[in-house]
DNA sequence: TCAATGCGTATGTCCGGACAATCGAACTAC
DNA sequence: GTAGTTCGATTGTCCGGACATACGCATTGA
């Protein structure tokens, strides 16, 4: 059978975005079967009456995701796996939602202290010079995951507890008008001590989950600095990864 | 100071990778300093006697990288900060012979067993079919940082254990032939067993990092499932995230 | 003084075409 | 029958141009 495709040419949506986004509902609908060929690049353009860089641009765009494998004098085909998440820039919070958790957050603290050395030196301020710093601990089903410290340079974001509460410090910070861009982390592992296990429900020594990440706007300027930790048993990190070639 | 650029015509290397590969260059080197505009992309292209097509596709391969940032009717410049690795799919040998380590590895098991169902499920073959086992110790500076067992469809790459003990099993297999495409990962903690506790010369009850994964080449065949062991005070896995935007 | 408007500039999108490089299969010669 | 060769198909690279869109800044107006 041959694919339904078609774009509108009125839409302000661009038209490698219109066909990129039909190929992916294709895949992901089962349309396009694994394995399957995708049709020379010419005669795709031809069918839609778009020019070949404008249908490259589409297909490019689903290699880039992973969905999609480029043969020269083959042609292209579906890639068998499903890509579920490539991991990208994600917050814990909407990483949840997503999964349909439906996550609670308690604001232990708020407010604003000199920043420690390694706090300063994370994100480029002067030591002493003063920071905010939030510890939030995130529930689900009325347990408590995971132990969120984190840092933040002044004048940024507006840190309402109350909104720190009803969602992510993510959006909030995306709301404000910040444009992530990348993100430093490290994961390991240690042992809780008494006041961790105390706030997680574990028992001291119990293994923790570590994770410490600091965000950069596009400026470059360090925007967050946290040290979180996880029970292991309830969470753990789970992504795709591509090879870049 | 205008950038010293220049490509060779002549060269097989394509245009595009040429100049990417000469701002990448310039940029890592400190020519091009964190914040500075690119120059806009026609006067680029004239002065290199190039289209505005194919420096565009320069450009952008180093803002899929993160090293630079387009803003529309502003211009393209340089980020800030300074992006290491982008969270490929590599072999945990390669990353510590990057990082100058010289690891040793230690091949425990090198069989062939029928495969559990995990594993079977995982590799995508009929359970109590054969598949390759391989346990192997991972040390630097003579002492163990991680145990690997991995498990292989049977046929794809001949596993000869003075290799495994020479090289990384990711390098065995791109040898073999095998593209890789993706990887699903899943890490997390857990206390140690005894047995694990011995091999890794860690107490019983002593916290691990654990990561799982099945990899898969471009066909999208799982061609590779392991569960690897850490010890968390030498080792953490660390690396750096991009926005998708 | 401050807000609204207009303009220049740079990137974003799209077109139509050309030739090269590579893969797979059919074909041919031994 | 097998190995080497040719050839068609398909993607890779590159060109030159056109118009749209958004941002920053200067100008203008209230």
């Amino acid at each position: 059978m041959t694919l339904d495709l078609s774009v509108d040419r009125s839409s302000p949506v661009p038209l490698y975005f219109q066909l990129s986004q039909q190929l992916e509902a294709a895949i992901e609908h089962g349309a396009l079967t694994p394995g399957s060929l995708l049709g020379n690049e010419i005669e795709l353009a031809a069918r839609l009456g778009l020019s070949r860089p404008t249908v490259r641009q589409a297909i490019q765009s689903l290699v880039d995701k992973g969905l999609l494998v480029r043969r020269r004098g083959v042609g292209t085909q579906v890639v068998h796996s499903k890509v579920r998440r490539p991991l990208e820039l994600s917050s814990l919070y909407d990483d949840l939602e997503a999964a349909g958790q439906r996550p609670a957050t308690k604001v232990l603290v708020n407010t604003v202290v000199p920043a420690a050395a390694e706090i300063a030196a994370a994100l480029g301020v002067a030591e002493d010079s003063e920071v905010h710093r939030i510890e939030r601990l995130r529930l689900t089903h009325g347990e408590p995951m995971a132990y969120l410290c984190n840092y933040l340079p002044p004048g940024l974001v507006d840190l309402d507890t109350g909104q720190l509460e009803a969602t992510g410090l993510y959006r909030l910070m995306r709301a404000a008008g910040i444009t992530l861009h990348s993100a430093r982390q490290t994961i390991g592992a240690r042992a809780a001590t008494d006041g961790e296990a105390e706030r997680l429900g574990e028992d001291p020594g119990a293994p923790l989950l570590t994770m410490e990440r600091t965000t950069f706007d596009d400026t470059g300027r360090a925007v967050e600095f946290g040290t979180h930790t996880y029970r292991p048993s309830r969470y753990s990190f789970e992504f795709q990864l591509l090879v870049r070639s």
